[in-house]
DNA sequence: AAATAATTCAAACGTTTGTTTTAATTCTCG
DNA sequence: CGAGAATTAAAACAAACGTTTGAATTATTT
């Protein structure tokens, strides 16, 4: 059996029920039940359901966040010293590749990849507010270093160029938990790899044409 | 005041409310409240929530889904017509044009579009079922002419350049609703007409590279 | 081993949810 | 006008929710 803290298998639970039905639907009585632990431990060793989602959130972003952050800056620091402006395409990459990759290494961090690939979609705030507070930092690094890549372009016009790419990410991040929505007759063993780096000469050509 | 019927003032509320809260979190109460109905008059009228939904949803997306369906065939008559296939930036342009001028033509379809925005993200199968149901065979004569403007693609490839696709655009109708998020010192006066040029040209560079 | 702290447990709390019920009211048409 | 249908209104329903309580149990420390 599970010989994991009760701290763990509730934290595991939790986003497993998180990703599958939502902060909402994924009920107390069921994170619990899942994770074979008391109805009040949640409350005893997080507080609140709403500090349990703030965990499950910290648990994966602070690393994931850390990845990202640093492969931006070595791109930003290895232009910055052969005296040149970062391409697109690493910038991009940069972000994109960790994201994706990040969300296939482990069934948990699958189920974390729909939890995110769904936060910004999400109507409740709750979910949204405790992603935002903690992509923020990060998003306008990646910003910036996209409009040093497209030098002469105003930062409106970049601005939503990196949102069409966004998009184009979380979408794909969604999706690989959804799989049943295909159609019949396509694949359903995704190359992961593979399906990065269509999506990555994907948002490339269209942010930098 | 409102001098619409209750059946009608109720689909306005829950369109705006759905819209704002998600499905879920759009109570019935606050419903009839801002219908200035009674609580049982959604039941009485609708039979169930869910029901409600169901209407809210068709009212707008079968007139969308025509006009849609119609811009998709013309593309397709012309090309056949022509003797040629059809190219990938016109099909794009008949899925893509009428899908975001739809939510921009009044503030009810605005509200509207985020909720079409967010259903593919939806965890609650509620509205997901909905709307899949609705969009599916506008998608499959989307995805096949697309298909036919990209001759030497598998299917799989081009299954995944039209879910990036897809995904730019239902983000860039999220983020229509949601313009809070955006940094400080960008153009809040968004020009729609700017904007989905931008986008169709993103995704037109996207997915015919 | 005794005492103290940490954890688990069952039960109940007060709200809120969608829905149903029954009576009152308004509207329609002969 | 008045009978009958359609609609609105107020009240109550059971079910589910997150949280709290206080006692029972386990683990740690003295």
């Amino acid at each position: 059996m599970s010989q994991a803290s009760t701290r763990d298998r509730i934290l595991d639970a939790a986003e497993f029920l998180f990703a599958r039905d939502g902060f909402h639907f994924a009920s107390m009585r069921a994170i619990t039940s899942e994770a074979k632990a008391n109805l009040a431990a949640v409350n005893y060793h997080f507080g609140s359901k709403e500090a349990l989602l703030e965990e499950v959130l910290k648990r994966r972003l602070v690393p994931l966040n850390a990845i990202r952050r640093d492969r931006l800056e070595s791109v930003r620091d290895r232009a910055e010293r052969e005296g040149r402006t970062p391409g697109p395409e690493e910038v991009l990459e940069a972000f994109i590749v960790p994201t994706v990759q990040f969300c296939c290494q482990d069934p948990g961090a699958e189920n974390f990849s729909t939890l995110i690939g769904r936060a910004i979609a999400e109507p409740d705030d709750t979910v949204r507010n405790v992603f935002i507070h903690h992509i923020m930092p990060l998003f306008l690094l990646f910003f910036n270093l996209l409009q040093q890549s497209l030098p002469g372009l105003d930062a409106d016009t970049v601005f939503w160029r990196l949102h069409f790419a966004l998009g184009s990410t979380t979408h794909t991040m969604r999706l690989l938990g959804k799989l049943e929505l295909l159609p019949k007759g396509l694949n359903r063993d995704v190359d992961v790899d593979k399906l990065i780096a269509e999506l990555l000469a994907f948002v490339t050509a269209g942010v930098s044409r």
